[in-house]
DNA sequence: GTTTCTATTTATAACTC
DNA sequence: TGAGTTATAAATAGAAA
């Protein structure tokens, strides 16, 4: 008698085309996540949130012992009046100004060494200030010199957005946009809980039960 | 010859009381709480960000493209559309189709200033094979070499982003750092499984105020 | 703290209703 | 849509290195 099922499938981690199985799949992947997620945080007592768009731009989210109280300690839990978020991820910059010393100087032996090898490629115009060393590939790097790339990145990257940041706000006349040091001015975050979307995920999210208590 | 594992056995969801096998599993559950957020991401197209609290309250971090774009579209409550600095280049590329030669003018005009003042504090520490240019001040820069350089870090937070993904999961962590006045809260853990919260974190985020500007 | 090696338990892809 | 089924792919507990 035939089959009525082959069973699971092995599935390649691409992205899938079609999208009733991609629709399908987001589902019971996301319901996985938090599952998983939730059972972390009970077997270990450790703290987690998730936040997950969907394709669809929808929002779900899974917080122990809530996403606010995760992200805010990401930030080092020091939120105080004014530019919340900017100032807790400065603050965080901070904490580790002694870490990032000492990997920007990991970092700097491997930039040496992508700048020694871009040399050979192109004698005349690679050495010196005008060497981009960032357009290198990086597919030989390992993971630990990665992440040591990654974190300067990310220093450098917020220095130089902030002074992107303030050129704009001292050059040009459109910080009514956004202007850091002032209340948000558009609709960033409704004030009544029955009026945002976070409400809509909330009404998905209690669509779930399960056996294992994360609802 | 006896078996060398009794292989997998059943655990409760309930607190890991063995210190051991808490440190074990919190390492190898994490590990596939990643795993499994980086497949959604890939084979859905979802974007999702996550946070972890060690029990030893060290921070680990998985974001697809980022923890922090996604943190910023959670918070500024539109998915549809940028915030935060993401807004921010856009303004900025607005402003400049609107007035270019006008902004660059008043900008380079500007930057010589401050190039003048930094050149005097920085006398002679720029030169060398060693030395460091992503430290020095980034008021130095002038607004093209800034928008080169930050195009420069997307392609490179890209590449590095691919990269380690690649590797497996991107596993940032930070070292935590302590607000005394704060009181811990991984002790308060509930034991009980259906302690566990979904819905309450939504609405607690409403608290959460300000949703721009990450950076 | 991490990783390897199994034996099992879980998760889930494809299908059905 | 959402909720089961089934066969198989993955994750992982426990022991040990």
């Amino acid at each position: 008698m035939a089959r009525q099922s082959k069973g699971r499938r092995k599935l390649d981690i691409v992205k899938i085309t079609k999208e009733s199985n991609l629709l399908v799949t987001f589902s019971k992947r996301r319901y996985g996540v938090f599952k998983k997620a939730s059972e972390l945080a009970t077997l270990c007592g450790a703290e987690i949130a998730i936040i997950v768009f969907s394709p669809s731009m929808k929002v779900f989210s899974f917080g122990h012992p809530s996403v606010e109280t995760v992200i805010d300690r990401f930030f080092s839990g020091n939120s105080t009046q004014t530019s919340g978020v900017l100032q807790l991820a400065k603050i965080h910059r901070n904490a580790r100004v002694r870490d990032l010393n000492l990997q920007l100087t990991q970092v700097t032996t491997q930039l040496d060494e992508e700048k020694k090898r871009g040399e050979e490629l192109d004698q005349g115009n690679k050495a010196g200030d005008g060497y981009r060393w960032w357009e290198s590939p990086v597919e030989e790097l390992d993971l630990p010199k990665l992440e040591h790339l990654k974190a300067s990145f990310e220093m450098l990257r917020e220095n130089v957005t902030k002074r992107v940041e303030e050129l704009l706000i001292q050059t040009t006349n459109h910080t009514q946009f956004y202007n850091p040091n002032s209340a948000p001015v558009n609709e960033a975050l409704p004030t009544d809980p029955n009026n945002d979307v976070f409400d809509e995920s909330l009404v998905y999210n209690l669509g779930f039960q399960n056996g294992n208590g994360f609802f």
